[in-house]
RNA sequence: GGAGCCGUAGUGUAGCGGUUAGCAUAUCUGCCUGUCACGCAGAAGGUCGCGGGUUCGAAUCCCGUCGGCUCCGCCA
């Protein structure tokens, strides 16, 4: 290796040392007699100059950004009064102080000038985000793009020493697998050896870690690679990393608490702060009654309340009806904040994306309340709505059945500061618990389908009620939620074959089906299956939350847009003919361009 | 599958019925010995995403389409 110091290293104390240094050039200053080079390397940068008296001057000529050269000098303090307490963002480094005099300059590589501009001049947010990642790579030399993967190596290396120092054995399990009914859409590859069959990416590898349980493995973890072929958001990427983790002879507490503890672990190892332990823990019920959410951001003041007993003889045909039909009245008070009718309107379409009929409101400016529904409401209901704004201010109300109502107005709640201009802490860290998940959801056709997934185990007190209201079985399952992201999810599981079995059969699976599917997961718990539970973080969305960025690409080296196309290789792409054929595949004539 | 926002030199933007399509920055040339977003002078650079329509006249208005983003559905 050639370089002796990278750029970011040279500090006050190299000053008369003789340094090769390789890198980019950030920057060109040329004052004619004079030039000056902002060297760029990962660690920082560092000014060189270029004298006139110089041998190598008359190379600094074709020298242009983002050119690598290599610089040979002597580092020297600047003259007193150019010296920069800090040229870079980069923490602490004090390059300003210094510069290389440049006794020989090489030019390693020429360069384009780069489609748009990445010598810190200009934010990122103000160039086209396609245009940034069709060119990743001259994205990624930004410092302000490659933070998030350097704190993802950071979380990932913290991750790795506290499951190992706590005894957890990282295994990788196959990307090439079975496709397994439910869930999200597959992933399929087709198999050339078994021409017609197809194996599926992984959209978890929730059975092999259980598989893993059962062969004696006791703990285990992995950072897994995980597929799901669904449309993609801002924080939905199809391929994704989970941290996977199970173990065997535990409780729930007992997974919630390693948990917590390596959490604390890496936020101290990675952000140097400390974590009140343990975190809150909230029963959906209580999520979904409070705050309208199964993950909750606790930093959000306010709360839901329940007004359908005050509104039990009301006149308001359309809150009579929504109660008649086993539904509720529900409540979001904000005190002391008025909304405009635009902003009221605003709010009544988020209401009704989320299956509101409308959103009815109040506002107390005195005793009087005022609003469409007021001419409706009787003296109780006034007193009730009164009671929630004590200091005035103004009731959102929705009338519907209670998964409903709960969810119009937590998706309210959470847009309700952007729209009275509170801003939520940032900085802050709001860890809880939601726990007590409902085993089943009823579908609109009245079957049952898994809330978690199938190998959830029930709460032993709840199993009765499996024969006659499945619907209020308690399932042995948690999410962990961080400032109101979903950042994690696991469930204690099935380990008894005949009880598998069982819930197969509640999800409307034949036997025959679950043989076909399931088959050598069921033999397998019949050779002896520990109690066994775990949890899957998304990493990639905690990564993305630690970094303080809006969305998944930032915190991915190569993200896919919004159509699951990488922008930078440009798959996905057609394959030729041939490559068919040996897959024993052919394209209908109506589909891509098939070449 | 659906809704919304956005597409103008390399980049970021102004212009919103008649402009030689403006500005900044980048690029190129010249000058410049202490700059650090160097400065100064000059030059080049535009199918106004694409197609159609309205109009005497369209970057501008209308329709369609393509692309990007955000959201709903979907994501055990």
């Amino acid at each position: 290796m050639r370089r002796t110091h990278q750029c970011g290293q040279l500090s006050t104390d190299s000053a008369g040392a003789r340094v090769i240094l390789q890198g980019w050039v950030n920057r060109r200053r040329d004052l004619g007699g004079l030039v000056f080079v902002d060297l760029r390397d990962r660690s920082g940068l560092v000014q060189v100059v270029i004298e006139p008296d110089s041998a190598t001057f008359g190379d600094m000529e074709v020298v242009r950004s983002e050119f690598i050269i290599e610089v040979q000098g002597i580092v020297r303090l600047r003259p007193k009064e150019q010296r920069r307490v800090r040229l870079s963002e980069s923490e602490g480094l004090d390059t300003g102080v210094i510069e290389v005099v440049a006794e020989k300059l090489t030019v390693l590589a020429e360069a384009q000038t780069p489609p748009f501009l990445i010598d810190g001049t200009v934010d990122a947010s103000e160039v086209d985000e396609e245009l940034r990642l069709r060119h990743r790579y001259l994205d990624l030399r930004r410092p302000e793009a490659a933070h998030p993967l350097l704190l993802r190596h950071r979380i990932t290396k913290a991750i790795w020493d506290y499951l190992d120092s706590e005894g957890f054995v990282q295994v990788e399990t196959p990307l090439l697998t079975l496709s397994t009914p439910e869930g999200a859409r597959d992933y399929l590859v087709p198999s050339r050896t078994e021409p017609g069959s197809f194996y599926a990416l992984p959209q978890s590898p929730q059975l092999f870690k259980q598989l893993l349980m059962m062969a004696g493995f006791d703990r285990y973890f992995q950072l897994a690679r995980c597929f799901r072929d669904e449309d993609l958001r801002a924080d939905r990427q199809p391929d994704f990393t989970q941290l996977d983790i199970e173990m065997s002879f535990v409780e729930q507490e007992d997974i919630l608490a390693l948990s917590e503890g390596l959490m604390h672990h890496l936020i101290r190892e990675v952000l140097g702060r400390e974590l009140a332990l343990p975190f809150q823990q909230i029963s959906y019920r209580e999520a979904m009654d409070r705050f309208g959410s199964d993950k909750p951001d606790l930093r959000n003041p306010f709360e839901l309340s329940d007004l359908s007993a005050a509104f039990s003889n009301t006149e308001f045909r359309a809150f009579r009806g929504a109660l008649e039909a086993g539904g509720v009245v529900r409540a979001l008070a904000l005190t002391g904040t008025r909304l405009s009718r635009r902003e009221l309107t605003q709010l009544e379409e988020v209401a009704k994306r989320r299956g509101a009929k409308g959103l009815a409101w109040v506002q107390f400016d005195g005793s009087a309340p005022k609003g469409p529904i007021a001419k409706f409401l009787g003296e109780a209901e006034v007193g009730a709505l009164q009671a929630l704004v004590p200091e005035g201010g103004t009731v959102l109300l929705v009338a519907d059945s209670w998964t409903t109502a709960c969810t119009a107005l937590g998706a309210i709640r959470t847009e309700i500061p952007a729209v009275i201009g509170v801003e939520l802490d940032d900085c802050a860290l709001s860890f809880c618990w939601v726990v007590d998940f409902p085993l089943l959801e009823v579908e609109a056709d009245g079957t049952f389908s898994y809330m978690h997934h199938p190998f959830t185990r029930a709460r032993d007190e709840d199993l009765p009620l499996l024969e006659t209201d499945p619907a209020r079985v308690r399932a042995w399952a948690y999410d962990l939620v961080l400032n109101g992201n979903e950042i994690g999810g696991g469930s204690l599981r099935i380990h008894r074959h005949d009880v598998q079995s069982r819930m197969f059969e509640l999800l409307g699976f034949t036997q025959e089906e679950a043989e076909r599917r399931f088959g050598f997961f069921l033999r397998a718990l019949d050779y002896g299956a520990p109690p066994h539970g775990g949890i899957a973080w998304g990493l990639d969305r905690l990564i993305m939350i630690l970094a303080g960025a809006s969305s998944l690409r930032d915190v991915i080296a190569f993200p896919k847009n919004q159509r699951g196309i990488d922008p930078l290789t440009g798959a996905p792409a057609p394959v030729e003919q041939e490559q068919l054929k040996e897959l024993g595949l052919e394209l209908r004539p109506t589909v891509g361009e098939g070449t």
